[in-house]
DNA sequence: CTGTTAGCGCCTTCAT
DNA sequence: ATGAAGGCGCTAACAG
C-alpha cells in the first residue's frame, strides 16, 4: 500500500524546498523560478507520479474544484442530459460534481445543502421542479454561488437558466389554431410545479393572442406530469357537452395519457382529436402516431447554467444575475389534424 | 459572509479546549467526557449552525465519506436507477458521491480514476459495459476499494453485481419454444460489450438445453444496442431463404428495430414473427404490441454493489470478493405468439 | 476526565 | 530565485 506521493516525496526527491517544489508546480507561480528548477521539478513529479491532494489544497485555499448538483431525481429522464450539461463545461476545467438527489422534498433540499457546504463545494447548480423558493440563506451566507436551472423562483436574486416555455406553448397553439381547431383545451401540469403553472399561464395568453375563448372547463390541472393523470384528464374533457376538438397538455407524458383515452373511447388521433406535447422525449417516435411537441434542450441548459456558475466562482463581486431563456424547438409530427367535419358545424 | 463556525468558536464559546469539543461531538468518544461538558458542548454547537469541515476531517482521518461513481454516460436510462440504488445506501451512511462521465473510454476512465484519487474517495463503485478489464491498479495500489456493477469482468478479482443474464435468455427462450417455436434467431449485442457476448453464449445455451439446432446466419451482431441495428440485424435475418419465426434480441432497442422492421415488410408481431427484448425499458407498455422481455433490477444492482463496498471500506482487511447475481423478472406482453402454420409446415 | 502537542498536505507571506 | 515558518480545521496520541 504505497503512500500516495506528496510534494514533500518531490522535495526530498531533487533537493528543493517544499514550497518551491508547490511554485514549480503553480503555473502562476512558476515564473519567478528557474527553468530548470522547474523542469526538475516537473520530470520527477511526473515519473513519481505525483497527484495533488485536493483536501489539503482545498484547506488552505478555499477552492475544492467541488461543485454540488442538487436535483430531485435523476431517475426522472429530464435531469440526465442537464447533468451532463452541466459535466461536459465543469470537467474540463478540473471540477467534479457532487449529486444529490432531494425528491423535490424541502427537508432534504436543506439537509443535503448542508452536506454539500461540509464538503466545501465551490458553487451550487440547483435544478428543480417545484414552485416554492427554497432557502438557499446557508449558501448565501457562505458566499457559496448558486445557479438554478430549469425553473424561474417566484422570489429572486439568483442567475437562473430556463426554457422558453412560452414560446413552447405559443407555439402547439398556433399548430393546432392553424390546423383549424378553436375549441382547444389544455391539461396543465400540477399548480406545485413551476412549469406547470408557466404553461398554463402561456396557454391562457396564446389563447387570448389569437383570440380563442377558452371556457373554464376546457382547462384541466394534473396532480402529477404523468401517462396516468393524462388519462383521466383527457377524461373529464370527453365527458364534456361540448368536448373539444385539440389538447394541448403540458408535457409529454400527459399528452401520451390523453391519446390512450381517445383510443379507449374509440377516438382517434389525430382523426378526431388532435393532441401536443411539450419535452420531445426519445420515445416519442416509436409511439404511433408521432406526438407533435416541443424540443426543449436539456444539455443546453445545463451548459448554460454551469457556464453561468464559473462566471460566479470566479468573478464573486460581480453583482449580476442574469436569468437566461433557451430557445425552443417544434417538432412535427402526426398527432395533429384538422378538426372533423363534426367538429367545424359546430358554432363558434 | 460570516465564516463557518469551527471546532475552535465553539471552544472558546464554550471555555473548553478544541480538542474537549471534538471528543464532545464524537459519538465514540464522547462517553469518556463529563454528560454536562458534552451536552454544553453539543447544545452551543448546534446554536451556532456548527457543520463539520470534512476536508479538514478527511485531510486528518484519510476517510472523506465520499464514494466515486464511475459510469459510462448518465444518458443512458440504464444508469439513473444505478445510481439512484447505490446513493439510497450511501446518502443515509453520510457518503456523498462524485458521479463521473466516461462514455466508455478507456483514457477518460483512467484519468477520471485519477481525479477520484486526489478527492480522496473511500471508494469507487464503476458501472461499465466494455468487457476490457480496465486497469484498476492505481486504486488498488492505493488500497481504496472498488466494486465493479453491471458486468463481470474476464479479469478478476475484485466483488462485481450483475444481472442474472443467463436466466432471463434460458426464460425469453422457453417461452418462445413453449410457444411451438422450432427457429429462433438472435440479435445479438456487440461483441466489445460485456453483456452481448454474455447473452450470445446463454442463447447458445439455451439452444442448446432445449435442443434446438441455430444455423449460424441466425445468429446476427448487432453494432449497437440501438432501434436501427436492430431494424437493420432484422433484415438480413428476414432476408434469408429460410426465415426465422421468432427474434430473441439482445436489449428492447434491438427488439423494437426489429419490430419495426417487420412492419416495414408488411408483416406483423406477434401474428407473423414473434420477438423478445431485454431491460423492461419503462416505454415498452405504450408501444405496441407491447413487447414481452426480461425485468433487470437496477436499482437493486446499485444497492447491492453500495452495500458490498461499504463492507469493503469497513473491512479493508477482509479478503472476500462476492460475486453477486440478481435474479431478474419475466415480463411477459404481446410481442410472442405461436408461429404461423407456414412455418410449422416447415421440416424441423 | 480534559488539556497539550503534533501533524495530515498544501499554499503563501515574509525573509533572505 | 528560493527557504523558512505558519496555519487552514480537525483528530489522535500522550500527559496529567
Amino acid at each position: 500500500m504505497p503512500r500516495a506521493v506528496t510534494l514533500k516525496d518531490i522535495a526530498r526527491e531533487t533537493g528543493v524546498h517544499v514550497s518551491t517544489v508547490s511554485r514549480a508546480l503553480d503555473p502562476r507561480a512558476r515564473d519567478s523560478l528557474t527553468v530548470e528548477v522547474v523542469k526538475k521539478v516537473n520530470e520527477t513529479a511526473q515519473r513519481l507520479g505525483y497527484r495533488p491532494n485536493r483536501l489539503a489544497a482545498g484547506l488552505r485555499t478555499k477552492r475544492t474544484r467541488t461543485v454540488g448538483l442538487i436535483i430531485p431525481d435523476i431517475t426522472n429522464p429530464l435531469f440526465p442530459p442537464i447533468v451532463r450539461g452541466v459535466e461536459s463545461i465543469l470537467e474540463p476545467l478540473g471540477y467534479v460534481s457532487i449529486i444529490v438527489n432531494t425528491d423535490g422534498r424541502q427537508d432534504r433540499e436543506r439537509s443535503q445543502m448542508q452536506v454539500l457546504l461540509e464538503h466545501g463545494v465551490d458553487g451550487v447548480v440547483h435544478a428543480a421542479m417545484e414552485r416554492d423558493a427554497s432557502h438557499y440563506t446557508d449558501l448565501q451566507d457562505r458566499n457559496v454561488p448558486i445557479v438554478t436551472v430549469n425553473r424561474r423562483l417566484d422570489v429572486d436574486g439568483l442567475p437562473s437558466v430556463v426554457n422558453d416555455d412560452a414560446e413552447g406553448i405559443h407555439e402547439m397553439f398556433r399548430l393546432l389554431y392553424e390546423a383549424g381547431h378553436r375549441r382547444i383545451a389544455h391539461i396543465a401540469g400540477p399548480p406545485t410545479i413551476s412549469t406547470g403553472v408557466e404553461r398554463l399561464a402561456a396557454f391562457r395568453e396564446a389563447a387570448k393572442a389569437f383570440g380563442v375563448s377558452v371556457p373554464d372547463a376546457y382547462i384541466v390541472e394534473s396532480e402529477k406530469f404523468l401517462f396516468e393523470e393524462g388519462h383521466r384528464c383527457a377524461a373529464k374533457l370527453m365527458a364534456l357537452a361540448d368536448p373539444p376538438t385539440a389538447i394541448l397538455a403540458a408535457n409529454d407524458g400527459l399528452a401520451l395519457g390523453a391519446i390512450q383515452l381517445l383510443r379507449d373511447r374509440g377516438l382517434g388521433c389525430p382523426e378526431d382529436v388532435s393532441v401536443t406535447g411539450f419535452n420531445n422525449s426519445d420515445v416519442l417516435s416509436l409511439v404511433p402516431p408521432g406526438l407533435t411537441t416541443v424540443g426543449v434542450d436539456k444539455t443546453g441548459i445545463g451548459k448554460a447554467s454551469a457556464t453561468l456558475l464559473i462566471s460566479r466562482i470566479d468573478n464573486p463581486e460581480d453583482p449580476e444575475t442574469p436569468h437566461l431563456v433557451q430557445p425552443i424547438e417544434v417538432v412535427i409530427r402526426g398527432s395533429i389534424a384538422p378538426p372533423p367535419r363534426a367538429g367545424r358545424q359546430d358554432p363558434l
